[in-house]
DNA sequence: CGTTATCTTGACGACGATCAACCGCAGTGG
DNA sequence: CCACTGCGGTTGATCGTCGTCAAGATAACG
């Protein structure tokens, strides 16, 4: 369809798109460059700190983004205050809910963030004129109901020591995406403290600690500095994923 | 776009989709009377006793199927055998994974269904040619993000009496969907057996078995023949969902 | 250096799992 | 017809995991 695309120069891309992991493995891909020069129009770039909200719960949502280095995380309350991280997003994916005014989540900073945004009604209109567009974002929303349905076993039905080698080995993933052919050493940073990773796993930050210093003793992970992890052998990590140490 | 499906006189429409939900309600709606009539060349309906399987996991996905009556359960497990139901779905939603050749959950007949079934190919190539059915897909997926994402909340924070009057308001608000204006008495089956309800709330039997005791004892519900629940007064469940009776 | 956020460790208790017995009901077959 | 079996559900007693409360250790920061 959108053979415009194929042959491109790259003068014909705004610049600020040029170097954007969007294009490529985000949504934007989708885009011809006089689609892109077009939103380019009201996007804007911005950073948030660590736990800055990009978008509250219940709130009309004015502008989509996308991630361009960080981590978001996506959170529910209760009313009594108890809380739930329902996703974790990582560059260069998709923040927002299509076809909705109002966003069911909070949108919250994990770590340090930097994201392109654009009005509701840009990406509305886009979408409209680009089938690819809207194919793209139903398959981000595909594999985010599945990494939402693979944590409902992990919430449901893994106990405390289950929970925590299963978070490190989904952080463990998003680093390395070709994880699963791997069995060597690896070791990366973790982009969430102890009470998000609470948080996401139902638990207490005490457990968490616990199930964290446990996992060190056994040896089946290093820590430094308390947030960057060592696994120096993949598959023990994988088997504590599912059965107790 | 596809305004060929303005005034159309039903006699253009295949027999079988004449009285069919899916085509008000459901993906087929997205479809002209043509590319109807060449679905059907190759749909086939189909009914399941409950507990039969549809699809099991890591599987390669031959069919997709519309849900014409009763209830699937999506499950997934683990090694030892625990099992976690991550999914519901209801008529008339569409029931499979497209773009993934192989499914990740296994779809179950939590009830006896009936279902309408066409090879993955069709669904494909009638993709191609109609950017409203990728849509009316998105859709459905959003939606299921939202539902397990409220789920995942569930499965993270609640206590087992607010996870069972939860799986009961889930299961009244599918029977009424406008439920959230009402707060009246209403009554409905249950489409599961406790096993199930267990497995959908991170529980066991016995403590689904005992909550279930304790809201009508408390007065919040009243059980006839262990399937059919009466609900004197919504607010009291709502309140129940959020709160230790 | 003091102050505050973050993380760890310990002691104890509660909630839900486990194990076991029992009930009601539908089939099935002698 | 009744005995037997299997399935789904309930209830009770006991145990273990994880939450709670409290104190300290470590790191981050002005």
């Amino acid at each position: 369809m959108n053979n415009a695309r194929k042959d491109i120069h790259n003068s014909d891309i705004p610049v600020l798109c040029r170097a954007c992991e969007a294009r490529h493995r985000g949504i934007c891909g989708a885009l011809t460059p006089a689609q892109l020069v077009k939103l380019n129009q009201h996007t804007k770039q911005h950073s948030y700190k660590s736990g800055q909200e990009l978008q509250s719960a219940d709130q009309e949502v004015e502008r989509y983004s996308n991630i361009l280095r960080g981590v978001v995380k996506l959170t529910k309350l209760l009313a009594d205050g108890r809380q739930q991280i329902v996703g974790l997003q990582f560059a260069p994916d998709f923040t927002g809910r299509p076809f909705r005014r109002e966003s069911h989540v909070i949108a919250d900073a994990a770590t340090d963030i930097q994201v392109c945004s654009f009005p509701r009604k840009s990406l509305e209109e886009l979408i409209g004129e680009s089938p690819e567009l809207e194919h793209r974002l139903h398959t981000q929303a595909l594999e985010e109901l599945d990494e939402a349905r693979e944590w409902m076993l992990t919430l449901g039905r893994k106990n405390a020591g289950e929970k925590v080698a299963s978070f490190l080995f989904l952080i463990a993933s998003h680093v390395d995406p070709e994880i699963d052919e791997r069995d060597g050493p690896i070791s990366f940073e973790l982009p969430l403290k102890r009470s998000d990773i609470a948080d996401f796993l139902g638990l207490t930050i005490e457990t968490v600690s616990r199930q964290i210093t446990k996992l060190r003793k056994a040896g089946v992970i290093e820590v430094e500095n308390n947030r960057t992890v060592i696994v120096p052998d993949l598959d023990r990590l994988r088997f504590a994923c599912e059965r107790e140490t």
